[in-house]
DNA sequence: TCCTAAAGGATAATTTTTATCTATTGATAA
DNA sequence: TTATCAATAGATAAAAATTATCCTTTAGGA
């Protein structure tokens, strides 16, 4: 169990144990959906708003402290800010995984065929995992 | 203005005038929200319901006849299915271009790091345009 | 320890999306 | 052509998701 109340400080965020509890469900899970968070929070706070998480999770966006997962066919995920990486999708258990892949080349290829700056990217690979190839 | 009579009837949809306009605006739009489809579709039906525009295209998408974008820091824009490609968007001006990568060497890489067989891949390159950088 | 801005909980309001119901219509076959 | 029928459109209600409001509580600095 890490203590996040420094990293949150450090990103404005007063270091409430609700905010603390979100961090450590999403740095113990990975990735979490709005509704599976609220229901891991319900068990530590049994009368935790749903507006709480909601409030906490567009500060922490504002704040750079978790970033959302636009997944295809599925709810957003909210993870923790790490460095930039990669989503694996399995299309059958919908578990999501982070993978670290070199892009340089794809953008280097689309800063030649387009006009644009790029400054970031989003990659999501779906597939299916190994457990459920089986 | 194309006519989408027969591809509608090849994905199973009966081609009705509300569908063949909704084809004929992501046609010449490229990319469109919910909304904004919403608002060009009511110039040509000016009593359409939104629950028509919803449901067409959650049909649509069951179909592959389109397909939907998830973008980040942005409401999800459609296109009519096409060649696998990625996108470019602007952060500035919120434009959305299609772009032709390869991506096969990622690909390659992301199986030998991962246990995943890779069915598709979803990338969303975001960035400034042209336009917008002058 | 005190003070204050910020946060939490309860709840209402808003927004987004889906479901329901009836009249209409596209597509097929006679 | 016309008749037939399942599918669709529109109107609207309902449900789901998200945000706003209000008041009490609290984190964190003075």
């Amino acid at each position: 169990m890490n203590d996040y109340t420094n990293i949150l400080r450090e990103h404005n965020l007063k270091a409430t144990p609700q905010r603390l509890a979100i961090a450590n469900a999403l740095c113990t899970n990975g990735h979490m959906s709005i509704e599976t968070l609220y229901g891991i929070m319900l068990k530590k706070f049994s009368s935790i708003s749903l507006a709480t998480i909601y409030k906490n999770i567009n500060l922490m966006l504002e704040n750079t402290f978790i970033q959302e997962v636009k997944l295809p066919n599925a709810k957003s995920v909210y993870e923790l800010t790490k460095t930039p990486h990669s989503h694996l999708l399995c299309e059958a258990c919908g578990n999501v995984e982070d993978i670290l892949l070199n892009l340089n080349s794809i953008i280097e290829d689309a800063l030649k065929a387009s006009e644009f700056q790029i400054e970031k990217t989003d990659l999501v690979l779906s597939g299916v995992c190994k457990k459920c190839r089986k």
